[in-house]
DNA sequence: CAAATAAGTAAACGCTCGTTGAATTATAAT
DNA sequence: ATTATAATTCAACGAGCGTTTACTTATTTG
């Protein structure tokens, strides 16, 4: 009706897909910087630009949005996890590009880093839902063990390294100082959020890494 | 026993000092299990034993409970620290013995873990309340600092190692497998949760620390 | 013993938040 | 245009939870 025109805010143009990928990245965020109980269907609405019933239209539910969050982080993992070529490279400088490569993408993905912290507080009731995961990340502990079975070959690389335990290692070395940045920064009375702090931290890492799969010259 | 005297025999209706330790125990439990925003007032006081109102009555309120929870944690963690006595072994040998240590504490530990990953989902805003944390850190920072010297002096470790770097890289690697249990046993399809695999673990880390700090013999 | 004080209880208030019913408006097809 | 479909909005419900008021009961003190 042309006779009444409302006077409330312009309404907003109809595009499902984007509003769709609005509420996701929107939920992501809000995850992220609040884990899950602390996230607020509002304050993702909100971020979203769009009215909380859209959330529930779309998603259905609070548990589903934060699913389809999970499985997003994820599969963005797995896209960036298929850019490693460690086939195509020497066995020594294959662990260290990946270390530098599982550093940089933690140090670059925060929402992945919480939304896995908020998972884990969680009892991982959630991701236990996705088993797609899973199938895709048993690839690249087979890749690594290939690596490092070929790195014994040639002598570059200590023998009986596992591989899980060292990729397990190389996130842990990764990760940690990420997801216990407020607590170890409180501890010790140093910013690790700090760029420069992280760029040693990366250093460190990998020099730890490189040290450790190395094959120490004939201990006598 | 003398009548008159004020005997601290603890009545059973009675007893503020038990009420009071139980409320922190308890809290200590549910914080743990389900970070402060998934924590109940009401479950923190069935885990107790008592009324809910005895939490506001002895605490104030939830917010002064878990500060008193995180007090209490860091609190063991520092005792038990003292009783690392670095300076009386090997270079080598020290840190062996604090990637066990750590290791240890942390396996040991879930609701220490548990509540570092709860404070720093919250950003840290408890913990820097808490500035004894931070004093009572730096000692072992520097008793870390003397220890790598000492190495380095002897040619048993490599020179150059930042002794902050290397303590958040042996938490790291003796705390992320528990930090993330749930999402690294659904990404790889194996209980990180399970003994065995603990003790697997230990010794990975512990070769991985020897092999880390140790000297390097004339790599060309 | 009597008064004072502290421990413990019962019940509800007020607010927040996830969720939903139902109306409204824009777009697409007939 | 008319109708059908789906996107969007509005307002409210109902449950849960942190917190508080007011009360009861035990212990201590003079």
């Amino acid at each position: 009706m042309d006779s009444s025109t409302p006077n409330r805010q312009a309404s907003r143009s109809r595009d499902p897909e984007r509003t769709k990928g609005e509420i996701l990245a929107a939920a992501l965020a809000v995850f992220a910087e609040n884990g899950y109980d602390g996230a607020r269907i509002q304050q993702i609405s909100h971020r979203a630009g769009c009215n909380p019933r859209l959330i529930y239209h779309y998603f259905g539910s609070k548990d589903d949005l934060y699913l389809a969050a999970l499985r997003k982080i994820y599969a963005e993992i797995r896209s960036r996890e298929e850019d490693l070529n460690l086939a195509a490279l020497a066995p020594r400088e294959a662990i260290l590009r990946l270390a530098e490569f599982t550093f940089d993408f933690f140090d670059g993905n925060a929402p992945f880093v919480s939304i896995t912290r908020s998972e884990n507080l969680l009892g991982g009731q959630y991701i236990r839902q996705l088993p797609e995961i899973n199938r895709l990340s048993n690839p690249l502990i087979e890749k690594i063990a290939e690596v490092l079975k070929r790195g014994e070959g040639t002598g570059e690389i200590r023998p009986g390294i596992d591989p899980m335990q060292l990729y397990i290692s190389i996130v842990a070395l990764s990760a940690h100082h990420i997801n216990a940045a407020h607590t170890l920064s409180a501890t010790f009375g140093t910013d690790l959020t700090d760029p420069k702090w992280r760029q040693t931290r990366r250093a460190h890492v990998v020099t730890l890494v490189a040290a450790a799969v190395s094959k120490e010259k004939s201990q006598s």
